[in-house]
DNA sequence: TCTGGGGTCCTAGGACCC
DNA sequence: TCTGGGGTCCTAGGACCC
């Protein structure tokens, strides 16, 4: 038995690692993963690249002008997730209870697994070096008795590091650590615990509940004071991906260059209820709330949702509701950086009975979905699209 | 040429029902 | 006639995470 039986496995800057791969020339160089032209952030910096100050999600325009030498990549999400799925079938071969987070880390419960393999280090150590023999790629792990003190130790350890927060020593290792450091605790709920006057995390801990949820609310006060003790849960739910299954999916679009026109933007709202109407398709599933979502060209984003009498994955009953939407909207020339449409409620479609409205006949979309699908599986995305999109 | 795209969860008010 | 909770659904916004 061990009392740290939980292990949190996080790739060492995973996107721009796997890329380095194809290009080992690059290593010593500052690289970062992300889209290059105009409006894109950044994925991934190398660990040359960060010292600079470039970080993930900095607008790429940004890292130019703090390092004007750095080398951008494309990303390349076939070859990320594929490495993904190698390194979590590495966790599964030491554990059954794994629960992914997103393609580059995961948590692992070795509970069951010391007595085979060892204590939880050595556990740590092994895979760690099981995954740079295979993929070429080093990670950090965190070694605790809860989900978040061993997500916080692998924060610490990174690069390319191990450590171990014994129970004992949970205080001492989170107290001194900035609120902002907590899961959940982002940019505005740090400068509002700041203006508290909560520094550190063992401010927050001495802090009377009551207190801290009159700040931050009821919800978020009670979590805070849990994860500022080290009292978070330690079990996990084992997940074989990211997201399963899905509550809601969705896909926007930021314009090259925001606009006003009309045409444009319901032929943007198309293609994109044509790509959530076809991945619900694929997963099986259907939703009846259907949400736009608008930016306007200074950020300002508002959303606008619909609930459907019926659970649909039509694209055309998609894309008439976020168009209704979007014209009840009532913009005159207001210009906009980015149009998205989301769907959720999503059940699985065999659970979905359409009623036919008494008077109106079906009217064939699904099935004309379902033949551009098969469609799209012979020959390409490329070559079926909407009239309008031609 | 500031600020992507995929998600999740919480809050809060109003409608409606019991 | 006045006063009430509780629960669920819908909508909009906001914060957060990777």
């Amino acid at each position: 038995m061990t009392d740290t039986p939980i292990l949190h496995v996080d790739m060492d800057a995973f996107y721009a690692s796997v890329a380095l791969r194809e290009r080992p020339d690059l290593v010593d160089q500052p690289v970062v993963v992300g889209g290059g032209g105009g409006r894109g952030v950044v994925l991934a910096a190398n660990y040359v690249a960060r010292r600079y100050g470039v970080r993930s999600a900095l607008p790429m325009t940004r890292v130019r002008r703090m390092c004007p030498h750095v080398v951008v990549i494309e990303p390349d999400y076939a070859t990320f997730t594929s490495v993904s799925s190698s390194v979590m079938e590495t966790f599964r071969e030491v554990t059954p209870v794994v629960e992914a987070m997103s393609l580059d880390e995961a948590f692992l419960d070795v509970r069951g697994s010391t007595r085979r393999l060892g204590p939880p280090a050595r556990i740590a150590e092994r895979l760690r070096s099981t995954i740079h023999d295979e993929q070429g790629i080093t990670c950090s792990v965190g070694v605790a008795a809860s989900v978040s003190v061993a997500k916080l130790a692998s924060r610490r350890a990174k690069p390319d590091g191990v450590i171990v927060v014994p129970p004992a020593e949970v205080t001492s290792f989170l107290h001194p650590l900035d609120v902002g450091e907590l899961y959940g605790v982002g940019e505005k709920t740090q400068a509002l615990l700041h203006r508290f006057g909560l520094l550190t995390v063992g401010d927050v801990a001495h802090t009377p509940l009551r207190t801290l949820q009159r700040a931050v609310g009821d919800h978020l006060g009670r979590e805070l004071q849990h994860l500022a003790w080290g009292t978070d849960r330690s079990e996990l739910t084992p997940r074989a991906g990211p997201h399963e299954p899905e509550r809601s999916m969705g896909a926007d679009e930021t314009f090259t260059r925001d606009t006003d026109d009309r045409e444009v933007i319901v032929r943007e709202l198309l293609r994109l209820s044509a790509r959530v109407a076809g991945r619900m398709r694929s997963a099986d599933v259907a939703g009846r709330t259907v949400t736009l979502k608008v930016r306007f060209a200074d950020f300002t984003t508002i959303t606008r949702s619909r609930t459907l009498p019926e659970a649909t994955d039509v694209t055309v009953e998609i894309h008439r509701a976020v168009t209704r939407l979007y014209d009840a909207l009532g913009l005159q020339r207001a210009r906009l950086r980015l149009v998205g449409v989301r769907v959720e409620g999503l059940v699985p479609r065999a659970t979905v009975h359409r009623q036919l409205v008494l008077g109106e006949s079906e009217h064939g979309w699904a099935d004309a979905d379902r033949a551009v699908d098969r469609a799209t599986r012979r020959f390409g995305t490329a070559a079926v699209r909407p009239a309008s999109l031609v």
